[in-house]
RNA sequence: GGAGAAAUGGCAGAGUGGUCGAAUGCGGCAGUCUUGAAAACUGUUGAGGGUCACACCUCCGGGGGUUCGAAUCCCUCUUUCUCCGCCA
């Protein structure tokens, strides 16, 4: 959420930079305006009956202790049309306030200066790209395939026990995944990110901290009976920590990392694209959450692109990353990176990572902040990658590593799994 | 699930209708002292709105009510603790 101070100081700039997500802003922010305006005069209007009240109860007291209930008594008539006022004032406060809310929480992040313009994937940029693509044979199979061969993800099953998107893991592929989440975890906490487990359930409010709600109501699982909902992944819990607190300054950067897994709905996207473990509507992911300083957020940024690097070439991926543009950008970020496998049976890359700056977006609206060196609270910026989305690492595996003989596991892994082999 | 108790500032903990945004202790910050540190002493130290700055307003778990006046009384919700029951 944007600030309202930054809105009413920078319109002209906001609805420019707005525009790179082609949105045009300008009445949204004119009505946004307006209403902060109402609801400032509404303020002064309260506050100064409320003064007026406080005083004559003072007064009132006064009167009261030294014996003169008479007088009081006089005062006390006084009171009343004082506090009508004061309710009708408040009643006007609340609906302008919410009002005020709503819009605001309809503005998503300005995009950073480096977001390029454009409307769809096509128009991202590419800014890094690295790794050997491998040169299969012939008969090379898509991990779904690979799967049903070699026994170890059952989409049917999972179809019967759920329903579409929800396999199941057998065997030395469960066990892989299992690898592969102990591998990402270690990797992080080698790199200074502190793991901790977090519920897998959200209430409302963490919904809204991190800018789910109210924008993708319709993508997350609701528990209605107790108006919880399922993560769609652990940037919402994790951020959440941090909802209402004011941070020591000393303690950036603040690095923490988790496994959970991820629930998605997916409404509305099915096709060839969503095959096997493309799109799932439970995943397991790993991710790095950081709260920083506004001043290192993108030193923060690149880091973890950095170390997001680190674990694709150790697992030998050939990889790209991309610069998400103004019309691909999520709604609370200011800039991201994608990281994207090639996978070779498939042709075509898979997406298995997502690094992202909110700036103070996220911060805004979890109302986290820290004390300046002057000792003033200021918004804090936070950061989140994924290292890394399990399935679509598990595809890249199985199809770039497959030979004739299995599907062999990269080398960093076989300590995790206890076998250097499907077959 | 049943019965009872409680929720106050970073933490601990007072405060049962008026001058309480809130005693006191610890912690934090600044200073004095010291070669330096510790100790001791002094000062300072919640958040938000509002203002050029003041004034002023709001907040004692959330919401509502009583009252001229609520941290304090009432209703309700949530959470925590104790006991009982059940249970991975």
């Amino acid at each position: 959420m944007l600030q309202l101070q930054v809105i009413r100081e920078n319109k002209e700039e906001i609805i420019k930079a707005l525009s790179k997500r082609n949105l045009d802003a300008s009445s949204l922010l004119d009505n946004i305006l307006q209403l902060d305006e109402k609801r400032r005069a509404v303020q002064t209007q309260l506050d100064a009956a409320l003064a007026e009240l406080n005083s004559l109860s003072k007064e009132i007291g006064m009167l009261f202790k030294t014996g003169k209930a008479q007088e009081a008594n006089l005062l006390k008539e006084k009171t009343g049309t004082l506090k009508e006022d004061s309710k009708k004032l408040g009643e006007d406060l609340n609906t302008t306030a919410e009002e005020l809310q709503a819009l605001l929480y309809q503005i998503p992040n300005i995009p950073h200066i480096s977001v390029p313009a454009g409307s769809t994937e096509d128009d991202n940029e590419e800014v890094f790209k690295e790794g050997n693509i491998p040169t299969l044979s012939g008969d090379a199979l898509p991990h779904w395939e690979l799967a049903k061969k070699y026994d170890i993800i059952d989409f049917e099953l999972g179809v019967k026990i759920a329903g579409a998107g929800f396999p199941v893991y057998k065997g030395k592929g469960a066990r892989l995944q299992r690898a592969l989440i102990s591998y990402f975890l270690d990797k992080n906490t080698e790199a200074g990110y502190k793991e901790i487990q977090v519920p897998h359930l959200v209430n409302e409010a963490s919904g809204y901290g991190t800018g789910q709600l109210p924008d993708k109501e319709g993508q997350m699982y609701h528990v209605g009976a107790d108006d919880l909902y399922l993560i769609p992944t652990a940037e919402v819990p994790v951020t959440n920590i941090f909802r209402n607190e004011i941070v020591n300054q000393k303690d950036f950067p603040i690095c923490l990392t988790g496994y959970t897994p991820c629930f998605r709905r997916e409404a509305g996207s099915y096709g060839a694209h969503v095959r096997g473990l493309n799109r799932l509507h439970q995943f397991d992911k790993v991710e790095i959450v950081r709260v920083e300083h506004p001043s290192k957020s993108y030193e923060a940024l690149n880091g973890m692109v950095e170390h997001v690097k680190e674990i694709l070439r150790d697992l030998k991926l050939p990889y790209r990353i991309i610069r998400l543009c103004g019309g691909d950008l999520g709604f609370t970020a200011a800039l991201t990176y994608d990281f994207e496998v090639f996978s070779t049976a498939q042709d075509r890359w898979l997406e298995i990572s997502s690094v992202s700056n909110f700036e103070t977006y996220q911060a805004n609206r979890l109302k986290l902040r820290f004390k300046d060196e002057h000792g003033k609270s200021q918004l804090a910026h936070t950061l989140n990658g994924s290292s890394l989305a399990l399935p679509r690492v598990l595809a890249g595996i199985l199809e770039n590593y497959q030979t004739p003989e299995g599907i062999k596991i990269p080398e960093v892994l076989i300590p995790y799994t206890g076998f250097n082999m499907i077959n």
